[in-house]
Order: structure tokens, then sequence, then C-alpha cells
DNA sequence: GAGTGGTCTAGACCACACT
DNA sequence: GTGTGGTCTAGACCACTCC
């Protein structure tokens, strides 16, 4: 069989599931504008995993099917799964371990503790357990400038949460959260005292909402009275800004976070390249 | 013959360059300590053509043989030959273009101008062509910490180099180089005026030495007096001040720099996942 | 031992760029 | 048309994990 079958052409049968992957080229009529240019299989496939991802078929910290079995599921070769499955594993989507299978990423993983939080001690080593405090949390309309990083309609209702994170008992970090209440229903503070794990972790564990990326912009600032005083710093140090919005799938924004950074025993660590 | 030839047992055969890469495991006398575990074909395919690269045998921007050429050369599939660019090419060493080759990655592309400045206007769309003005070039012993960032003895003599980038007569960054004198033997204030083009531009070129890599370190700080003034700030404005160390093959660190960036109306802009 | 991901091969064909 | 990288397949075997 080998090289005899055509590329993409893929016989009509069965697996409900490439009903719509027939064809390379996403159709456009009868006049072939070749606008997409070209869609692979294993990006097809891959979409195919993102789905299953994004629709809970397997949730966070789950096994998900063997390479051979999705093979003979997609009617595919399994390198080409395995190509499909690579892309989602680079993008900490999914975790592969020899010997025992494919994974759904979650940010319950002991070693990805802070795996969004690119603070680290000045002298070297990792960043110890640190404490968390909350001191607020309320629901409000969103600003016009929350709602446009949020993608949400003008005024819809926002919930805003301030905490601390501490070293020890030295303040380290201050951050504003504005999450959009719709998808964070039952989200308050008694929730919040009761929990004691990553943020992102109850997020998806409550809510369903895995966070898959985030976008930053950091700068420069002198700390505002009311600010430098939740810190512990006089006012007007100069603190890190980092304003932060966190992607689901679909590339859908679900947090704008604006932290506050205590930089003078810590560092914001990034590798360019 | 598919199937039937062993894992890395490899014929005893020719092509010199693989005389040293027979045996799956690295070798420690009789018994299998199995410290580093096992070395696919592949990353050992890899590490030769690093060590191809790092002897400048392709020169930034220069064409390397095709996969084909090459899984003759080391006696190898194509597929293997292909795993081990690919990893290149994710790590920005190579540049692989459809229908035209496999490239040596260069600072010299148009495209990637300003490949290791993050900085970004806060408007969005992407930094515009900045001016640059060399303030100072001398040469001295290395500090202590100088010393250590790059690995040299103490007291070997370094290259301080002090620059401003501008976005047309405003300055935005402030930056402090300090490099290896040993490895940038021509570098002084007159080759600097002459040249235009990218700084990593100019060490690819002149000193056949090519930054790979770098680790950034990010704080908040307050502008000094001095600084201020070149920047054009009050005294005490918070800056982003961006330690990088930039490293060359084998990451050999070549370069240590402090910047300082203005970030009133730009940003440091990352992405975490 | 069974099952999973990881490596390696061989070969065919496709998309793309240059000539 | 020729040559390059890109995709896809089929099959074998290896390394690892768990039973």
């Amino acid at each position: 069989m080998a090289g005899t079958r055509h590329r993409q052409t893929v016989s009509a049968a069965s697996a409900r599931e490439r009903a719509s992957l027939r064809g390379s080229r996403p159709r456009g009529g009868e006049r072939g504008a070749a606008l997409p240019s070209f869609s692979p299989l294993y990006l097809q496939i891959k979409a195919l995993l993102l789905r299953s991802l994004q629709v809970g078929e397997w949730q966070p910290g789950q096994l998900i099917p063997s390479e051979q079995e999705l093979a003979r599921r997609f009617e595919v070769s399994q390198g080409t799964v395995r190509k499909a499955i690579e892309e989602l594993a680079l993008a900490n989507l999914l975790v592969r371990r020899q010997g025992r299978g494919t994974f759904v990423a979650s940010h319950a993983e002991e070693g990805t503790r802070y795996r969004f939080l690119r603070l680290t001690p000045d002298g070297g080593g990792v960043l110890p357990r640190l404490s968390r405090r909350f001191l607020d949390c309320r629901r409000l309309r969103a600003t016009p400038e929350v709602a446009r990083a949020l993608e949400l309609a003008a005024g819809e209702t926002v919930i805003e949460l301030r905490r601390l994170l501490l070293e020890g008992e030295r303040p380290i970090v201050l951050d504003d959260l504005w999450l959009p209440a719709a998808r964070f229903a039952r989200l308050d503070a008694a929730l919040l005292a009761r929990w004691q794990g990553p943020l992102y972790r109850l997020f998806e564990l409550e809510f369903s909402l895995r966070m898959i990326r985030a976008e930053e912009r950091i700068r420069a600032v002198a700390a505002a009275p009311a600010e430098a005083a939740l810190l512990g710093v006089a006012p007007a140090s100069p603190l890190l800004l980092v304003e932060r919005r966190s992607f689901t799938y679909g590339d859908q924004p679900v947090e704008l976070r604006r932290g506050l950074y205590l930089t003078d025993r810590h560092h914001y660590r990034n590798e360019v390249g």
C-alpha cells in the first residue's frame, strides 16, 4: 500500500470525525482560490485533538488514547498522529511520558508550580512556596479598558480581585485581577479563602477553564502610596509592573492581571533567542 | 532492508565523521553504568551539525547541504537528519525554506532586526528603526562581577561600551556592554562609528561570533543622576533594568549587557506558557 | 510480558522556488 | 524541469513503565 494512497484524498468511509477533513485544500467553491494555501493532514488532526481538549472529552491530568488508537480513529498513520501530538506537547497542552502515555497538561503538577510566574530569587535557586493573602473580591462593571482586554461587551460584569504573594511575612507581589463574571459564577471570597493551591488550578477544577498561555507587558513604575503601603516600601519606590492577559483555548482572553513586583531581591527571568 | 538494520550498530565502514558515533550508549568501560542513559542517533547528528556551525564550515546566511546529501555523508536516513535539523531550526540556529534549502541563521535578515530586543511601542505595531549613538568604548580590567558573568579569569581585559538607542531624537535605551577583549581584537570607537547595522551582525561579520541565545534578568530601578541625564528624564525616575548575558556556541557567555529602558511609551513584551 | 511513546528506515508523493 | 524541504505511510525495533 505504501505510496499508493493519495495524499488526503482518503477513502470516503466511516470515522465520523474525519467527515470534515477530506481534501487537502479548504474548499472555496469551484475555483481554487487557494487563500490559506494548504492544510496538511497532521494540522487537521491537531485541530481535532484540540477540539477534544476544548470540549472536555479529556480532562487535565488525564491520559488520552494511545497514538495507535488515535491513528485508527482518524484513519491516518501513527506518524501523522504523532506529529500532531508533538506540536500540542510543544505548546504545553499535552505531556508525553515514555512508557506511560500522553496526558493532558494541568496546573496541578508539582514541577510546574509557578509556571506562569517568572520571578526568581537573585541568589539563584527556585522560588520557595509563597503564601497568598486575598485582600478583595468584588463584582463590578468592566471599565472600557478591562472590557477591551477581555473582549467583553461594554459594561459587562467582571470580578475584581486583589491579593498579595508573600515570602514568609515579606510581601513580594501585589496582584490585581479581572475575570469575566459569566465564566466564574461561583467565585467569591469564601471559595478563595478555602483554596490553598495555585489559582489556575482552581480555575481548572471549579470552572473548567484551562489557562494555556499568556502575554505580558512589563514596565517600571513608581509605587503609588496605597500600593507602597501594601508592599511595605516607601512611596515612589520603583516597582516592576507586569500586565498579563491569559488565554484559554481558541485564544480567548479570560484573565487580565496587573502585578506589581518587588525586585530588590528578586528579578523577572527571561530567555531570548 | 527495512527493519533489519539494528539501531545504532551501524556498519563499521567509512564516513570519517561517523567514526565517533557508533554505539547507542556513551561508552564508560565494561560495566554499563548508564549515566547519561541513552543517546539517539539524531542527537549525535545534531552534535555533528553543531560542530560544523561552530567551526565555521557554514557561514551565517549560507546554504547548508541538502538533507539527502547530509544523510549520505553521515550514513543515516533522511528522516534522522531531518529530525536533527528540525531541532536546530527550533533553536534558531538554522532556517528552513521550502523549495530553497536550509540556511545558517544570521543577524542580518531584515525580518529579524531587533530579534533580541523585546521592547515594543505601547500603541502596538513594531519598533521603528532606532538610531544608535556610541558614547564610550574603552579597554579595562574586568571587575570580579564582570569576570564571573563572562567566565573570565580575574583581571582579564574587557571592552566596556556605552551607547544610546534613540527614536528620532528621543532616547529610549541606555546600554552598557562588556565584551571579552580577547575575542574582539579590532573593536574600537572608529569601527563602531562606521558600522550602521545591528551590533550582533557586526560581531558575526568581523569577529566570527554568533550570538545564539541570551538570558535576561529584569528589574525596576530608580534612575541615577548621570543616567537620568543621558535618557532625558528626572533623577529617580523608574527605569527598567535589563541585565543580559548572551551566549555563543557551547553556551559560552560572550557579552554582558546592562540596559536601562524607558518604559513610559514602550514596554517589554513577553509570552509565557 | 504487554503496552506506550521514541527512534530509525525506506519510499512515495506534494508544495514550492528557481531556472 | 529539477531540486529542495514538507507530508504521509508502513513497518521494525528500542527504551521505559507497570503489571
